[in-house]
DNA sequence: CGTGAGAGGTACGATTCTCTGACCAGAATA
DNA sequence: TATTCTGGTCAGAGAATCGTACCTCTCACG
């Protein structure tokens, strides 16, 4: 292997597809169980926004910005989110202007759907894989948040 | 921690979260650098068609599988990229219904643009994770591609 | 205090992306 | 050759996104 400095080797498909992949076969499996449970109206674009809603509530604006959107979509989508019963818009005791955008009960049960779908899937690749492997993806990416997650 | 299918220990963010992140950075940086090189009419949905074109020219119908949207959909895209001359449709010798979608100079240029940063990346991730780590996270999502691409 | 700059959100209009349904032409097959 | 399948297009509608403009409330500062 060659150095690291700007001469990585190109050798195989591009990482970001590599990466890109096992993210959209995921959230396949995702989107395809929380359908079969009953969940079948949120959409890639409220689930993108709908994800980085923290325990505690987030802010519109905070949300937007994660999900890397305008404040306008943001609002757009938490709309349709509430009118479906996924979310509930509480006022901000820290702020008078803003409002927390916090899971609700139907939202809730959509979440463990996911999350138990996510397990099921990470044990499939773990199989796959076998645990040194696995664990070793997982590391490596958790580092690599450092310098491509803003947010982290 | 209670069992999930094989057990795998949900513990940390999402791994689908985390394989989004990187991609998206990754994304980010390519769209940035083709932007700043005068490739500024390039969308994030054409260049998802778009990157699944093969050395060999690829099919509409195939682009559209692999990309994971209707034919409609990516006739609209691949209409867009030859009216601003990224791509060029040839007949294909070996249909006559069907036409090779086929990546045309302007395109080839942006693709070197975007292989460069690719590889720029690459390397900034790689002094971070070290080679070593780098190396693991490529094969393993390498070995990844074998259960979550159905086209590998 | 009062005031102005900035932050949190919303409203409106325009694009872009995407899908469904209907359809046509060439290929493959009985 | 009649039937069916495959590659692709057309037309219309709905979803997602953005830019511009605007309103309200907060906060730092004089």
């Amino acid at each position: 292997m060659s150095s690291a400095g700007a001469a990585a080797a190109p050798e195989g498909p591009n990482i970001g597809l590599l990466l890109y992949l096992p993210y959209r076969a995921m959230e396949n499996r995702v989107f395809a169980a929380l359908a079969a449970a009953g969940f079948d109206d949120v959409t890639p674009a409220q689930a993108k926004v709908f994800q980085r809603i923290g325990p505690n509530g987030t802010r519109l604006t905070d949300l937007a910005e994660q999900a890397q959107v305008t404040k306008q979509t943001a609002g757009f989508l938490v709309d349709q989110l509430e009118r479906t019963g996924y979310v509930r818009r509480t006022p901000d005791p820290a702020d008078a202007r803003a409002r927390l955008v916090r899971i609700a009960e139907r939202g809730a049960a959509a979440q463990l759907i996911a999350a138990r779908v996510v397990a099921e899937v990470e044990g499939e690749w773990t199989r796959h894989l076998g645990v040194r492997r696995m664990t070793q993806v997982r590391d490596a990416l958790t580092r690599l948040r450092e310098i491509t997650d803003p947010y982290a």
